[in-house]
DNA sequence: TATGAATGAGCATTCATTCAT
DNA sequence: CATGAATGAATGCTCATTCAT
């Protein structure tokens, strides 16, 4: 194995183990030191592999792209509202896995980190419910009050309102019922 | 003047001057210190008036109680999905006029203070909504496909999450106006 | 009622109540802010009759000077051995009466206070053992291996060690029964 | 020499430094800061290896126990009396050695630390006493008016007592010859 | 007499990060 | 590759005391 693949495999071997801990603990609580008694390495392991914390929370919400790219794309159909739920409810089964304290983390992180955004508009998670929209509305499912582009962006607030508001009520209530519950409600002003 | 009154007074000025400084360094980057430096005053007598640090950030979001109470319920007519609509872009103005920062510092905010929590329903803000949507219901303005309190509920998040993505962008679009968008959007699902 | 007298009155009235406040809290968890909270009063008024905190420390233990000159001489009779027994437990009774955190307070004193000294040799407590093994001496009730007041200075601090151990130990044990067999052990080396 | 023989190897240095530190000033006049500055070590370095101020204190008198165990043990022989004068000698010397404020920090330190006592019985410094009147009672040179264990404590008591009288007094008298004084006439209520 | 606003030096402790080994 | 000693600015908060009113 070469030398750079060693490293990547090091790398995930250790995120893994910190989030476990991000769950556990939260990611506000996460100092460095800590992470480095509970991982048993050295500090100086830590900033070989991530060399700021926050490089911690970007790799904690790049997954959820390739989860929406690599699982959940392939759940869809040829009903495009059926599609948007699917959507919805398999955004809310991700943010209850990963648990209240990942979520709240990435509620408050930085919006930028180097030449990432958490709201980038091209993350697959962005383009996946982008073109179940424009789908519809190609077949006629949706109206066109809005274009998909601003409806999608309204989703995604959406979404992320109910993610960090059931992270706020320490996820005391069932989000993936609420997102139900919002997406079937919501989608009577959007379906023709 | 008696005493109790004085110190409301002056709490009240030096508030309103902490006010200036979060919406332009933000509050997490207010340091107690700092504050008192800014404001010409002793750490001891910022203690004076405000036991905790946190407090700042509580007194801050009780004031959108008052005005919604003092200012926005006089503004509601007969017809509740116009007070709905109203309601929304009052939200949003009070939220730009608080500015980013301030936006960002209750979206942050622990929830509970004291006795106070940031999610009450008996807030007089979630009242004032709760209202709109009963009597529009019991005037067949608005389907009961979900109760009152569930729509409210559902606002209340979605209004929050607005916000904070407002926040996120560093207020670089018109809230008021997506907001607007939104509402008249979303009431297609709940009117009659 | 002159004012003098009123002045003394009420800061007898005042310092009884803070007593009581440093057998619940503990002399070294009083702040002279929470005294004051406590009492009802500013902190100008406590600095007006307590010009240092310290001086309640010191008040506090002028009184079992005049306990036992008022009240424990006149249980003594011819027997000085049974006085000398009688002095100890009398000692007991009051640092058990006082409590733990005031005993506690009094073992960490500074030792000087304006004029007064706490081991100061004339305080009535110390006079009043002093002539007990005096007397104890002419009467050949007591041996003369140490002059009298050796022996006094010694007593003095073994009963000061073991009321600060008693405080040390919470009060978890009968500090009267412990000092009565220590002095009643003791006392075989002394008497004839 | 392994990383973690080096950490305590700096560990004592910096102790040793800080022990000659609270000899000078005293330790309740100590700060952190303070400490830091005279050594010329950053409070970072401090607290990695005093991970609180406190462990100072502790430090400070588990020293005793080994002074006991590996020098004074050695000096006794079959004559329990003069070991039980010769450990309270050897106390005081101690306590002279160690100097005024050492013995003031030890008399007020709090009780507990982690998983030690200071009182606790098991120290080799009550260990070593109680087998010299164990030993004396089984030679019949001590009488059993009371057991073993109670002479112990009360010994304990009374050269505690002492030392935090002396430190009280600044130092001001000769400590060893006043213990001796009081073992020597103390002695005579337990010989046979 | 009594008030309480104001002071400000001082405190223990945290923590991301660096860098010589 | 990995270590962990060292950094030091920064933080929230305390509290005895003063003094103008």
């Amino acid at each position: 194995m070469n030398p750079e693949k060693k490293y990547i495999i090091r790398k995930q071997e250790l995120f893994s183990q910190i989030t476990d801990l991000i769950r556990k603990d939260g990611y506000a609580n996460l100092t460095v030191r800590g992470i480095c008694n509970d991982l048993g390495i050295s500090t100086g392991t830590f900033y070989h592999y991530f060399p700021e914390k926050n490089d911690l929370a970007w790799i904690l919400f790049s997954d959820i792209d390739d989860y929406f790219k690599d699982v959940v794309a392939f759940k869809f159909d040829d009903n495009e509202l059926n599609n948007l739920i699917t959507y919805c409810i398999e955004y809310g089964n991700y943010v209850v896995d990963s648990g209240v304290e990942t979520c709240r983390c990435i509620s408050v992180a930085p919006l930028k980190h180097m030449n990432h955004n958490y709201l980038d508009e091209n993350r697959s998670l962005f383009q996946l419910l982008l073109k179940i929209l424009v789908r519809g509305v190609e077949k006629k499912q949706f109206n066109d009050t809005f274009i998909p582009l601003e409806i999608t962006r309204m989703l995604m607030v959406l979404l992320r309102g109910y993610s960090s508001d059931w992270a706020k009520c320490n996820g005391n209530y069932d989000l993936v019922e609420k997102l139900e519950n919002f997406i079937r409600l919501f989608s009577k002003s959007i379906v023709n």
